[in-house]
DNA sequence: CGTCTATTTGAATGTACTCAAAAGCGGTGG
DNA sequence: CCACCGCTTTTGAGTACATTCAAATAGACG
């Protein structure tokens, strides 16, 4: 929450102030940039403070920005129409969320986003993105990359659901992401997986019996 | 089967006999392209044609190509511990396909690709790719782009899976890929779906009687 | 025409869901 | 500090959706 400190002083948020550290690392992890490309780059983010349950994005509205979380956990999902959430993604630390459908099409989103906990992210907005991409164009590479990986995990999860039961999924999911169920409440969980709540919880009986 | 013809005859492959104007167009549709880069681009491409149930690429092996589908249809799977196999995707003529994962990472695939009908495809290797986007980088973004489209319609597969039945999901499918049912058996369908093939025969009968 | 594979049909089963109610768990105020 | 509130999780009984297994039909190809 260093952000929303400087936010009430009404500061202008510094390079310091905004944790660049972490988005650095993120992005010199594929492309490396040098001092001059890093300013730049930085000077295109705008930090952000969301409390816990703030929609950042309405389903229905244009999402402009990709968000990069610093600090918090967010999540993305749809409602259907028996009013039932079903979470896409979720995202913490170091990760990007954004609706990729709306960003790159600017077509209305069909997915929501909200903040799960008191969150701070950096926002890149699709015009900057653009303009990143004219100026240090090794960004399409780097955007590139990071949605192809994207891609992968999303294959990764669709075979899943495809070929595992739920029981089998969720133990995947807590192998696989161990620190999301400690900030996450688990009927978010529950929808991320395709189940309903009371389901998980039997799992997770069943499971903790077995266990014992 | 126009290439399959040229293969037997042992001639070299033109671009005239490749048909190359799909696969331009495809390219154009986000970027464009002046008759160097064109040609350079195709220079990168190798045509093949492929059998019915031809297997292109065992998973296991490393991917070392994307395949770009002229004519015919393919399929990507895995096959579960028990012996059951799940459709990622299916690619017909205008669609690419590769594993991904083992495509950009050079690692062993996850994935089996087979043909599911006498097919010719244009493949374009990694290290092609690699070199087209030095030479093209406008291409960085042509695949960046792909790769979103394919990201976008994934997690609208996802979002689909988690939150519909079986039959809303069937519905769906032929109607966003009306031509599919046509040139795929009715089981492998059935498993894209995620479904027992009896299961969706079942769910067939009803729609049929439902109609009547 | 016979063989092989794909699809259909039916009965029994299992996995996951619905609905309802109870228990747990922070917070907040008396 | 305890009592109460709202929200999440657990538990249980009954149900629905989808699977398994087996057998019958239908289609495709030599």
């Amino acid at each position: 929450m260093v952000i929303a400190f400087f936010k009430i002083l009404n500061l202008e948020p510094t390079e310091s102030m905004m944790n660049t550290e972490l988005i650095l690392k993120n992005v010199c992890k594929h492309i490396s940039l040098d001092k001059v490309e890093k300013d730049f780059f930085i000077s295109l983010l705008e930090p952000k403070t969301l409390r816990r349950k703030k929609i950042y994005l309405q389903a229905g509205e244009v999402c402009r920005n990709s968000a990069f979380v610093i600090d918090g956990a967010l999540k993305s999902y749809t409602i259907d129409k028996e009013g039932k959430e079903h979470i896409l993604s979720f995202a913490t630390k170091d990760w990007w969320i954004a609706d990729m459908y709306s960003y790159i099409s600017r077509k209305p989103a069909i997915l929501t986003i909200e903040a799960i906990a008191d969150s701070d992210v950096l926002l890149l907005s699709y015009e900057n993105q653009q303009l990143l991409y004219d100026k240090v164009p090794k960004f399409e590479r780097f955007f590139r990359i990071l949605i192809e990986n994207a891609l992968v995990a999303n294959q990764q999860r669709l075979i899943d659901n495809l070929s595992s039961s739920a029981e089998d999924r969720y133990l995947h999911f807590i192998k696989k992401y161990p620190s999301i169920p400690s900030c996450v409440p688990q009927h978010n969980i529950a929808s991320y997986l395709g189940i309903t709540p009371e389901f998980l919880s039997k799992i997770r009986g069943r499971l903790a019996r077995k266990k014992a």
